[in-house]
DNA sequence: TTTTAATATTGCAATATTACGATGAAGATC
DNA sequence: GATCTTCATCGTAATATTGCAATATTAAAA
């Protein structure tokens, strides 16, 4: 197989595992780092930040558009990505909200 | 390629994608949301909340405990498994600082 | 208009993931 | 002991991901 019975799962769940999934290769945490730590628009060379080829760069930044996590804009012949503070907030949420649902259980196996 | 250069990447980088990974499949995060909402250890069929088969399940509980997210108990012939407490409450300040430290900007592309 | 710079797309190879049937292991029950 | 139950592992097929070289695209610069 080895695609994802997503049909079977609610919206909800297909959502948080999109954004995770979104969130989960080293390369997307990096450029997602840097973005915050510039907390600006960075309009070129984030191939410069990664050691990774241009292209494979450029996939990874689609990806993490697609999922709604950065947004991309062009400016001139370069493109300028920053964190897309809407969708940014509203993800926080639901990572908070799943984390913060546990509540310690005294007896456990 | 299809193999991950983590090793270009920081550990802090690559702790953080792991986890996202881990929760990066919609039957993942609903085994913890299962384990959440009974907020207790669940000692048997966690397969029957799921529309896949048992080693599929099977497999998914594997990563997830190989992430450090759950655990599980050998309990008479069944096993029982919970939320991991402890890297629950890191693996969520990580994410929680992760989202938090984003900033918005006024003047954006 | 040609060149340059920045980024995307295409095509491909290597590897990983997802899923399940078959089978195995180990305790419980008869 | 034989059998049942519960779960893991193995093997395998289908598909997805990762990464890069080559190429395309688009706009600025010369």
């Amino acid at each position: 197989m080895g695609a994802s019975k997503t049909d079977f799962f609610s919206s909800d769940q297909n959502e948080l595992a999109a954004i995770a999934k979104a969130l989960g290769h080293p390369a997307r945490i990096a450029i997602i780092q840097h973005l915050l730590k510039v907390n600006s628009c960075v309009c070129n060379s984030i191939v410069d930040e990664l050691p990774l080829a241009q292209p494979t760069v450029s996939q990874h930044l689609r990806e993490l558009k697609q999922a709604g996590l950065i947004q991309g804009t062009v400016e001139g012949n370069s493109i300028c990505y920053c964190i897309n503070g809407e969708t940014w907030n509203k993800f926080g949420e639901l990572f908070k909200t799943l984390f913060a649902s546990y509540k310690q259980i005294t007896k456990c196996c």
